[in-house]
Order: structure tokens, then sequence, then C-alpha cells
DNA sequence: CACCAAATATACATTGTAGAAGAAATAACG
DNA sequence: CGTTATTTCTTCTACAATGTATATTTGGTG
């Protein structure tokens, strides 16, 4: 059965809906990580990371209200399960060790 | 087509490659790879993604003589390519934009 | 030949990614 | 008012790329 080890994309939702706290809803969390990662990311790739994610119990989500602007439909927004913040806490250490004695980028003053 | 993105075994596969610096051959790797992440890895799953980076052009390799032990056959020795330093220098900083600004596993002095 | 170390082949599960379609809401207009 | 357009957000579906495991082959000694 499934190995639960994070993917990168799995990985950046997670943490764009942690930078984003309250506010993290599809559209939002895309935006964000396009941002972030400076490159494009469609709808449809990150709900299916967000259901996925769901399914696993790493994140739960709750409706929100309408919108009163034309077309603002009900939100659904997503936050870590504590499972979610110890998986994605895990991957970040392993990272480090991983990253341990390197001469990588970004590390200079 | 493929976008250029790096896996979470493929990144980790290449930054131990670098640690291990010369060396860097299959079972080696395996084994800082293990040991690094606190897991079990087998050989068919670091060789393949090996074999990956190198079709990837990310990574080169070279033979090694063979070794005096009993079955020492010669060895496969990797390193980074140009394009692959490249290559995980931009996932590196992708990963710090991500960081940036959240209170993560690790952060404390 | 028996045995060992390293590498290759093969197969399948999980993740990444895109695009199309559907659902919920308000504006526009007869 | 009621029906249709339009906007925003979500779900569905399909396929490519990556992750993972096991079995097989190759090259090298005793």
């Amino acid at each position: 059965m499934g190995r639960n080890t994070l993917g990168t994309l799995e990985q950046a939702v997670m943490m764009v809906i942690l930078a984003l706290g309250d506010g993290a809803y599809g559209v939002a969390i895309r935006d964000e990580l396009s941002r972030r990662t400076r490159r494009e990311h469609t709808l449809g790739a990150v709900y299916t990371t967000l259901d996925r994610l769901a399914a696993k119990e790493l994140l739960e989500s709750y409706l929100g209200e309408p919108t009163q602007k034309r077309g603002g439909r009900a939100k659904r927004y997503f936050k870590l399960t504590g499972d979610g913040r110890q998986a994605l806490d895990h991957a970040v250490n392993t990272r480090h060790e991983l990253e341990y004695g390197l001469d990588l980028a970004g590390k200079g003053a």
C-alpha cells in the first residue's frame, strides 16, 4: 500500500495553505502557488491535489458564505489537520537532513 | 510535454550525490539516501531515478575500476551536469520561496 | 561452477498536470 | 418577475511523469 511521502506539489500546496491562513480556498491557493513558484498552475491541478490530500486526511475543508459579487458562490476553505501538519513537518525535517552539509543555492546571506 | 520540475526523490538523490562527491554509485547512494531520509529505499527505486535523471541529462555517469573484492565488479559513478546543478538550485530556490514566512519544523536555533 | 556485488529490466502505484464540464450566484432585460 | 447571460468556483476525467518493488542479468572472484 501507499507509502506516505509527500510529493513536491503536495508540500507546496500545504505550505501555501499555511501561508494563506484563513482565506485558503481553491483560487487563492492557485494564485499564491503560482506566485511563489513563479510559474502557472491550473485550477484542475490544484483541486486534484487538494482532494487527494483531503482523502488522506491531511487536509480538511469547510464551506464559507457566498460573496455579494457577481458569480461569488460559496468557497471551500482548506486547512491542515493534525496529521497534515505532522506529515509536512516530517517532510521538512527530512529535507533538512538531505541538505545538511551541502553548498546549495540561496544559502548566502 | 514534460514540465521540468524535480520530484521529491529526484531532488533527494541529487543532493545525496552532491554529498557523496566522488564515490557516488548505486549502492552508496542508496545507503546514504536511506540514512538521511531515515527509511529504506530499494536499489531498484534508486537506479530507476538515476536512469531517468541521466536520460534528462541532469546527471552523467562514468565507470570506475573493478574492486579486488569477490564480486566487486566495476561501479558506475554519477555526478550532476551543469543542467542538473541548475535544476537543483532552481528547485531549492523555489522551495525557499514556498517556505518564506512560515513557521515550520526545524527552524529553531 | 558456486557465489557475490553491482546494475538492468519490468511492472504497477502514486503524483503531477490539463482541459472540459457542472453548479451556484448575481446581473441584465424583456 | 422570470428566464437567460455571465461570473466564480468546483468537480470530473484522462493521461503523463515519478515513486517503488521485485526479479533478472551481467561481470567479477574463489
